[in-house]
DNA sequence: AATACGTTTTTGCTAATATCAAAAGGAGAG
DNA sequence: CTCTCCTTTTGATATTAGCAAAAACGTATT
């Protein structure tokens, strides 16, 4: 035992959190495996299991294990507790049904993108992008609409180390996986007011982001308006939409400065 | 130590669910409160909540300790690979917008209501009633039309249990929190096929809920409609939105049967 | 059917670590 | 500036998480 620098942790605490990421990304394991992927002897991983199924974080379905339904709560408190969310919220379905399209709400975490909120329009349903395949619902930033505007106004240093930490897979041929093609999208995107996405992430799929900006400084994250590729034309696509989703964000950027509340979101 | 019949446990496992629970349903809380809440010595304490801070479980605002935004993706993920969520989802959109209230699809756990998914109809924003005051995401099935639509189609045993062990908490003049009264109102939204919640939960808000069943036995969970009571007036409320809830509640149970997919849904 | 294999689950033992007390460090109040 | 209260760190120890191996299942295989 060397100098112990580190401040203590509870390594049974960290070994829940490996589990229950491996169960977010994977999904339908058995013990085995995550016992290996986590590095536990199986009895000792079932143990966990056992453990944490008892308390609903995990579900045990005929032999395999998943997620448990008890985690759906949490997650909504930190969205209820969310002030970006709050400030958004109203906003985000106004948005949705004044374009008829799909708008989410974003937010950047450890450099990835996290929904915070997802509205429809009255006929956007259906042509939304869960197409039953369960994706993880965190995605990388630098293929979405709402991403790159998080990017854009994210300090150089961090948008370094997002595309090291995260690098920049290819989603779709038109995914922008050059670093230099990507800062210069940036730029691009800084200076419009918006970013675009046009079937970067998935085919057939385009969609406007813009960023919601606190103090004109901090990101605190996106709005973007997403929709089938053949129902989007180029104007509305580059002129209509953007400007209706760079209104949205303002409107929220309002929102979040008349919040009395407590102080602003994350990080 | 006598004989150790229960199933080993991870006894930090426990800690850190115990620790997330409090968090969750008390919200901005100190190392010490969380000590004693869970029962460890405040050094102990801390470092549990350093190593799930670090793993954005929890975070830290200004000595304060909440719920971190790491665990959104694990509710969203639950909510994707829920069987009555993908077969509801377009059907309660649907459902909101043509009655132009606030959908909900909830489900049962643990004699709470959580809630799946959430629906807004074009005007019905502003009219919902998450009043930023933040409640705790799981309620009490007595007082809401979906509860009760859900409760009058499980067995009486469970029933029984669910109201030892929740109680039947007063929330507004008109919760029923006399049991007798309780089943013999399940009794009647059995016959009729739907619930009605009259400011039951709270003042000013009226609802309406239908049972979604499986096989014509289980009951998986409930759709609900919910708005202003002044705007509901007594044909509206009573007749009209009943068959529209209705409708929707059949139209997922169809759905759930053609879900090619895996088996059904939870306990 | 009966056997063999790959799991999961249980069990005994031990090394690792979660835990407590108490010290040290901060922050806010008076 | 000092006192007090809370958080954070530290040292020492009892508890428990962890492994290996055995037992119990399930499922192929012959």
């Amino acid at each position: 035992m060397t100098t112990d620098d580190e401040p203590r942790r509870i390594q049974s605490a960290d070994r829940v959190c490996d589990i229950l990421e491996y169960l977010r990304d994977g999904d339908q394991t058995t013990v085995s495996e995550v016992a290996d992927a986590v590095g536990l002897s199986p009895g000792t991983a079932h143990t966990y299991l056992a453990t944490l199924e008892s308390r609903g974080f995990v579900r045990k379905r005929d032999g395999k294990y998943q997620l448990g339904l008890a985690l759906l709560p949490y997650g909504e408190h930190v969205r209820l507790q969310n002030n970006l969310y709050q400030a958004a919220k109203a906003e985000l379905h106004r948005l949705a049904h004044d374009s008829d399209a799909t708008a989410h709400l974003m937010t950047e975490y450890e450099g990835r993108l996290i929904v915070l909120h997802e509205a429809f329009g009255e006929n956007a349903i259906g042509t939304e992008y869960h197409p039953r395949k369960r994706e993880r619902p965190q995605t990388h930033l630098h293929c979405t609409s709402a991403g790159k505007a998080i990017l854009a106004h994210l300090p150089d240093y961090r948008v370094a180390r997002v595309i090291e930490d995260q690098g920049l897979a290819s989603y779709t041929s038109s995914t922008i996986t050059d670093e230099a093609e990507l800062v210069a999208e940036l730029e691009t995107v800084r200076d419009r007011g918006f970013a675009l996405n046009d079937q970067e992430q998935m085919h057939g799929i385009r969609a406007v982001g813009a960023p919601i900006r606190y103090d004109g400084d901090r990101v605190l994250g996106a709005v973007s308006l997403s929709g089938a590729a053949s129902n989007w034309s180029g104007d509305r696509f580059r002129r209509d939409l953007p400007e209706k989703v760079m209104r949205a964000a303002n409107a929220i950027e309002v929102n979040l400065h008349s919040e009395p509340d407590e102080g602003i979101s994350p990080d």
